[in-house]
DNA sequence: TTAATAAAGGATATGTAGGTCTATTATTTG
DNA sequence: CAAATAATAGACCTACATATCCTTTATTAA
């Protein structure tokens, strides 16, 4: 479903809202360890989501990765996926046609725009420190 | 979503519906053309869907490929989606986790498992012979 | 102002999906 | 049986996602 880019993306993203919800600011090292995965490409993954404005990076000592105080409330999975996948996903053909559209149509075109759409309003109303919320309470892991 | 040779299979699939309906059998250079697909590659598909028992083949000259008539109203896209890509877009953890489940779910577990299960159904209730009616009936294309 | 720390960035390596090429096997028809 | 036709199969190639390595830049604190 998601690039494996991604799925490395959204648990960084959760995580970082677990920690920033505590005004606590994580290194690389820590996300990487914490979300189990490769250092150095997690920090590709943690750029791309400073590019996309969707986390901010200091440098130095007591630098880190975190989410902004005043954002944390509004950061959502659909921003993620964007910020790595890009919108592909929401627009895509089912079947890979460049030209598959309300007027011109794949056959599968109507019965895959709906569940895209769900896809889409899933990650759109999902925020990142809403799911952090769960592994506090022991209803959801980032590892295993 | 699906991975291209997926989308080409599907497109396969729902051509060949459409020509054994008419109780034509079709040669892997017309499927390609009709599909817009690569010959030699369509041809690793087309051999895919053949051992999964979604299509049938025949060597020789009056030899094609075809959906067998008593089979026609009953081969689904979830058929051809697990001949080709298997079940793991049904079942994998949306955040790529080995042990994600309803026990020790990923924070995003019961949201996107939502998800999941409808794309699931959608291919399931959806025949490829349905999908190709829409084409005979303008209100779809395999290839653009 | 220097030493330590942490992110940024470029170059490079690896693995897998996507795609090609060529030879072989099966079948039909003259 | 011979020639033509069509699928089958294995080896090979290519492009891109994934992953690593190493150097540079920014920032802090002693």
């Amino acid at each position: 479903m998601f690039s494996k880019t991604c799925e490395y993306g959204i648990r960084a993203a959760v995580y970082l809202a677990s920690q920033s919800v505590l005004s606590r600011k994580v290194s690389l090292k820590e996300v990487a360890k914490e979300i189990d995965s490769p250092e150095a490409y997690t920090s590709k993954i943690l750029q791309k989501l400073v590019k996309g404005g969707v986390i901010v990076s200091e440098k130095g000592p007591t630098g880190g990765f975190s989410i902004e105080a005043n954002q944390l409330a509004y950061v959502t999975l659909e921003q993620v996926v964007l910020a790595i996948d890009g919108n592909e996903l929401f627009v895509k053909c089912g079947l890979g046609l460049k030209q598959c559209n309300d007027k011109a149509p794949c056959p599968m075109h109507v019965k895959f725009k709906v569940i895209r759409d769900e896809l889409q309003d899933m990650l759109r109303s999902t925020t990142v420190v809403e799911l952090s919320k769960r592994i506090d309470e022991g209803l959801g892991f980032l590892k295993n």
